[in-house]
DNA sequence: TGTACATCAGTGAACGCGCGTTCACTGATGTAC
DNA sequence: TGTACATCAGTGAACGCGCGTTCACTGATGTAC
């Protein structure tokens, strides 16, 4: 970590940058963050943002694959056979990550083919995945394809409900990953 | 309806702005769509839309309310305690009407006080919970608003996705709204 | 049927603004010898 | 330890653009008498 503060170099000027950007998209949206207000936040010149992220897309497109990393890394360590629990888990993220989970929904907002992106996609849909796939098939039905995306809808639907403020009267006071928890087992029960 | 081509007044000019607007933010999302831009496609001069929404919240708030009201639309005449299917016709709406679907759940976009807001958004929530409580208390549990919410979180999740674009590959040539009448039977049975 | 008047719907010029992007530049850092 | 040089990170001025909003206006319609 080279660099104090008052210097001329930043030292870690694209975090920096990333972090403002993720705290800008979970106040207003990603529609009001523009590339000067962020280098305005982060104390630089405007054109310093285009440095690292090259445009406006570049900078959703590393906060996307930000975003895949991040729930990778929420759920590596979770037991792969316990889906109730890989789903609270992906609920919790969302709701830790909120700037990041949008970003990662958004395809209007990223640069699709970006590889880095695909590969942050991949990883954490093959952890997913995994996840369904060792339930055992007498528990999940014969159609794992379907069981697959019945629980993604069902932990996507709760995370985005409570996202856009949808859950908040009702639920205001209880942690909601685990009420999404106790919710799991009604259906799987 | 009085008006023809050619004459100075357009004669249905809010309905043509609505549907055009509703054709942007299908074809590339919320953010990108500016009045004057919307004025063009429209064909009349850029300061007719303030006319009839007063500002770009405005519009995105009239759009949020003819959603609500299409949903309220497509929930009626449905048999009120056969709850899988309430949540098929939730699912065939937002797929129906993207654009609606997406910015009613975008809070950022609408004027959240706005009272005919308000009250198609209340409408429509008191169709769907009443088609949780028509289900008999044995098969949804003892606790009706988590089933309600879970119910809501499968459909609301799944329509997501889809629009999202997150289906597209498992699920290009099937009818996504009778899949996931099937996908409920298999969470229900 | 005819005229006067109020109301409504849409026009087009003008404003000031923040934006993304480009560019030649300068300060700081790291490496070779 | 010292010097030269390449590379990298951030600067700040400049550009052209599309935007939202305001405003006095004009054309069309509807109503009263």
């Amino acid at each position: 970590m080279p660099a104090g503060s008052g210097t001329y170099h930043h030292g870690d000027l694209r975090r920096t940058l990333l972090a403002a950007a993720v705290e800008m998209i979970a106040e207003h949206g990603p529609a009001q963050v523009s590339l000067r207000d962020l280098a305005r936040r982060a104390g630089v010149s405007h054109a310093a943002p285009t440095h690292h992220f090259k445009d406006k897309t570049g900078l959703f497109t590393a906060i996307a694959t930000e975003g895949y990393q991040l729930l990778s890394d929420s759920l590596t360590g979770a037991d792969p056979s316990d889906l109730r629990n890989m789903g609270r888990r992906y609920v919790a993220f969302a709701l830790a990550h909120p700037a990041h989970f949008t970003v990662m929904f958004d395809r209007s907002l990223v640069r699709n083919d970006d590889p880095e992106l695909a590969a942050a996609t991949s990883h954490a849909g093959s952890l997913l995945r995994a996840a369904v796939t060792d339930v055992p098939p007498g528990r999940r039905g014969p159609d794992a394809d379907m069981a697959e995306l019945a629980a993604w809808s069902l932990a996507h639907g709760f995370a985005t409900l409570a996202l856009n403020g949808n859950l908040d009267h009702p639920l205001a006071h209880r942690n909601k990953s685990d009420y999404f928890y106790a919710l799991t087992e009604l259906l799987f029960a």
